[in-house]
DNA sequence: GAGTTTGAAACT
DNA sequence: CAGTTTCAAACTC
């Protein structure tokens, strides 16, 4: 395993990680804005129904010119919502762009300086409104390094100031208190909101735009918010000329639908940590520092999140090649911006202005280490990835949470197709940026996001090794290009926990399969895990049996050292939630059933089966036991047992089974797991009785045992040894023989006369210790007989 | 280990 | 939403 160097280490804001403390346990209000209201009294109780998918774009901007004027030809187009933001006149250097799944609604964005702002109220709930726009130049939007400006009724939420004095905003779309309208053309119904983050400071403008829709698809996204922004920016130059990174991140809170690809970024480098959007909250997102931009013509593109502790924590390295002369833009902005309980952090690499076009220095570097930071307060999720390796790997994880993606990505070369909207890129920038681009995409949408984005990405074949770096500490999780299964749109926040992305059997490059976390978590975890072909993986890979994440209130170390249960289905083919397995989200392994189909042999019919899940239930697979904020004690059945005849005292009942009591929601029948239940309590008292004997007898073996290995380790040596030690092998066989027989001779005893286990048991400990005693008086008058070893 | 019981999941 | 069926785990012998 690579080691952050120091010198990329010592880019890593501290701070950036810091965001332990936050809250992240509320229910995103888009979660279920499509989606009938939850029943469940108290979904947070649930961690993991907390979790949202969370959509990350990185979308670079090339240029200003580039990024605005992309409505043909940009991956990353503007769209008609709100688009860029403020910034101090002449400061902003690029615009930002909104990628969105309907190419055809990028409009034309609205430049305006700050300074023309001619009024501005600041209402007490920090939000500025931008009541006029002296002027709004550059209606076409192709007016590069202006910095734009809704016009009238802009929002601006004032998020903080930045380290150095500067006040950081979120440019809030008009529509901001207004549900998303209907917008764009067939499914694509979500209008994208976009909340933008704009920095004052006087150096490349830092843009954040909402996650506009980023799937089309039949699913219709009803809202999405975007989160926080941040930038970071590395100056890099590249030999062939000036390269621009510019990073955006938006975050679609709509986990619902998506299908068409659609952002894509030419060079994202960045951390991201948390997000959250200003009316729920908070949440942080930060990006890390961009690193070099490859020189590599090939166009690789890597992302690489690391897991972090808490599902709403997210970090995301990416880099992607630009071609060789696409002008390269540096931005070093140091930024710590606080919003409400929000944090954003970002860090920037070497100061460095606004990078300059046609920078000569050369920059022989092929390889430049992406550093990935995602652990909290700890450097422990640190990653580095080579980016002159050839293979590209794309990794997203989303920490505690259910997915966990790695996509392997490859330049795009001149086959590469036009995004969707069906407009046609010609633009080289950014058409190797596209690859970059699939986070959103990705987490939007399982299986649909390869179709199109596969497209923009040209995904390089599984012939070729790819590499993934993974840190020690945590297992990465894999995403790879799968059969396209297009048809399938599964609910990504109702996912399996520990979902994974993984490419289909025997398909090609495009699609995803969905994997659970603990397959892919047995996956051998090197530094490096090279992936020869996507049917080496999909086969080769043993499968063992894995813990369940966060399952029912249990910490994953819990989960993780009790080994699940074999199934034994018959008839389910494993795809139904009668499977347990299928029901935790993981492949069967080393189970009993028949005719299984809970295998990556069998991922269309895996994936079909867990969407028909979620229609069902769209919670099916999330934790049944919530665990309270106060503890175990909180803990309690999201649903409620329905149980008749065992008086919820048998492991039939899933309360009792999760040992918890039933509670109000429950619909037992002659209910006897409650707290002051006779039966209850008798039956703990047994079953506490029945635990103290197994651990007293367990007690017991592992002491007989130590001492039997102590006695050998202490013996062994001493014969050659010499020292205080007896100077013989006196354990010979005759002697552990007839130890043996007075061990088993006290055992018979005490057999006979009728003497409890625990009474047996310490009886012959004591014999034993006799034993023991007589042995080393014999080897210790041995020893003074023959002080020569003999 | 076979058969029964049980309740969640699936189905109607 | 309620009733019924299916299913696999839990349980009993």
């Amino acid at each position: 395993m690579d080691v952050v160097s120091p010198e990329l280490n010592s880019l890593l804001p501290d701070e950036i990680m810091d965001t332990e403390a936050i809250a992240m346990e509320e229910e995103l209000p888009v979660e279920h804005l499509a989606a009938p209201p939850q029943s469940e009294p108290e979904p947070p109780q649930v961690p993991m129904e907390t979790e949202v998918p969370e959509i990350v774009s990185l979308c670079p901007a090339t240029t200003s010119m580039q990024m605005s004027s992309a409505s043909t030809d940009a991956q990353c187009s503007t769209s008609s919502g709100t688009q860029l933001l403020l910034a101090p006149s002449g400061l902003i250097t690029s615009t930002t762009m909104t990628t969105t799944t309907s190419a055809k609604t990028t409009g034309p964005a609205v430049t305006q300086n700050l300074p023309k702002i001619s009024r501005v109220t600041v209402p007490a709930n920090h939000q500025l409104i931008i009541n006029k726009v002296a002027s709004a130049p550059a209606a076409d939007g192709k007016s590069p390094g202006t910095a734009v400006l809704k016009p009238e009724g802009q929002k601006l939420l004032v998020a903080g100031l930045s380290k150095t004095g500067q006040p950081i905003m979120l440019a809030l779309p008009h529509t901001w208190n207004k549900p998303a309208t209907t917008q764009g053309t067939g499914d694509a119904k979500a209008q994208p909101t976009q909340i933008k983050m704009l920095t004052t400071v006087g150096k490349p403008v830092i843009a954040v735009s909402s996650a506009s829709q980023l799937m089309g698809g039949s699913s219709t996204l009803q809202a999405q918010q975007l989160k926080t922004l941040q930038i970071t920016k590395k100056p890099t130059v590249s030999t062939a000329g000036p390269m621009i990174t510019k990073l955006i991140i938006t975050k679609a809170l709509n986990n619902k639908g998506l299908s068409s690809p659609a952002s894509v970024a030419p060079v994202v480098t960045g951390r991201v940590v948390t997000q959250s959007t200003p009316v729920t909250p908070p949440r942080t997102i930060t990006i890390g520092e961009t690193s070099t931009v490859p020189q590599n013509t090939s166009g690789n593109s890597k992302v690489a999140i690391s897991p972090l502790k808490s599902p709403s924590k997210l970090t995301v390295v990416s880099v992607a090649s630009q071609s060789p002369n696409s002008p390269q833009k540096s931005v070093t902005l140091p930024l710590n911006v606080a919003l409400g309980q929000q944090i954003l952090t970002v860090q920037q690499s070497a100061a460095t202005s606004p990078a300059k076009a046609g920078t000569s220095q050369p920059n022989t570097q092929t390889v430049k280490p992406v550093q990935t930071v995602g652990g909290v307060g700890t450097s422990q999720f640190k990653t580095i990835i080579p980016l002159g390796t050839p293979p590209n790997v794309q990794q997203i994880q989303v920490p505690g949470s259910r997915f966990h993606y790695v996509r392997l990505v490859t330049a795009t070369t001149g086959s590469t197709t036009a995004q969707s909207g069906g407009s046609t890129n010609t633009n080289p920038s950014i058409q190797q940026a596209k690859p970059v681009m699939m986070n959103a995409a990705v987490r939007m949408s399982v299986p649909i996001v390869p179709a199109q984005s596969i497209k923009q990405v040209v995904p390089k074949p599984f012939t070729s090794a790819a590499q993934v770096v993974t840190t020690s500490q945590t297992p990465q999780r894999l995403i790879m290009p799968a059969t396209h299964l297009p048809q399938i749109q599964p609910n990504l926040t109702s996912l399996p926990p520990g979902t994974v992305l993984a490419p289909a059997h025997g398909s090609g490059n495009m699609g995803y399969a969905v994997l659970p976390a603990p397959y892919v978590t047995q996956i051998p975890q090197p530094a490096f895990v090279t992936l020869t072909s996507s049917s080496t993986f999909s086969t080769a890979t043993p499968i063992q049996t894995q813990a369940r994440l966060s399952l029912n209130g249990l910490s994953t170390s819990e989960a993780t050292s009790r080994p699940r249960k074999p199934c034994n289905c018959t008839r389910s083919q494993c795809l139904k939630l009668y499977c347990d397995c299928f029901a935790n989200g993981e492949f069967c392994n080393n189970c009993n059933c028949v005719n299984c189909f809970n295998n990556l042999d069998h991922e269309s019919e895996r994936l079909k089966a867990i969407k028909a899940c979620l229609d069902r239930n769209p919670v099916a697979f999330k934790p049944k036991i919530g665990k309270g904020k106060q503890g175990e004690s909180d803990r309690r059945h999201s649903k409620g047992c329905n149980c008749k005849k065992s008086g919820c005292l048998k492991n039939y009942c899933e309360c009792y089974e999760a040992k918890i009591m039933c509670s109000s929601i429950c619909k037992c029948m002659g209910c006897k797991n409650f707290e002051e239940s006779p039966e209850r309590k008798t039956l703990m008292h047994l079953a506490d009785a029945a635990e103290v004997r197994v651990q007293q007898q367990t007690a017991a073996k592992t002491k007989l045992s130590s001492q039997i290995s102590d006695l050998l380790t202490r013996t062994t040596p001493a014969v050659t040894s010499g020292g205080g030690k007896l100077p013989y092998t006196f354990v010979t066989k005759e002697v552990a023989e007839a130890t043996c027989d007075c061990l088993l001779e006290q055992a018979e005893q005490a057999e006979l006369t009728t003497q409890p286990q625990a009474v047996a048991e310490r009886l012959i400990l004591e014999e034993f210790g006799r034993c023991l005693r007589r042995i080393i008086s014999f080897a210790g008058k041995a020893k003074t007989d023959c002080p020569i070893n003999c």
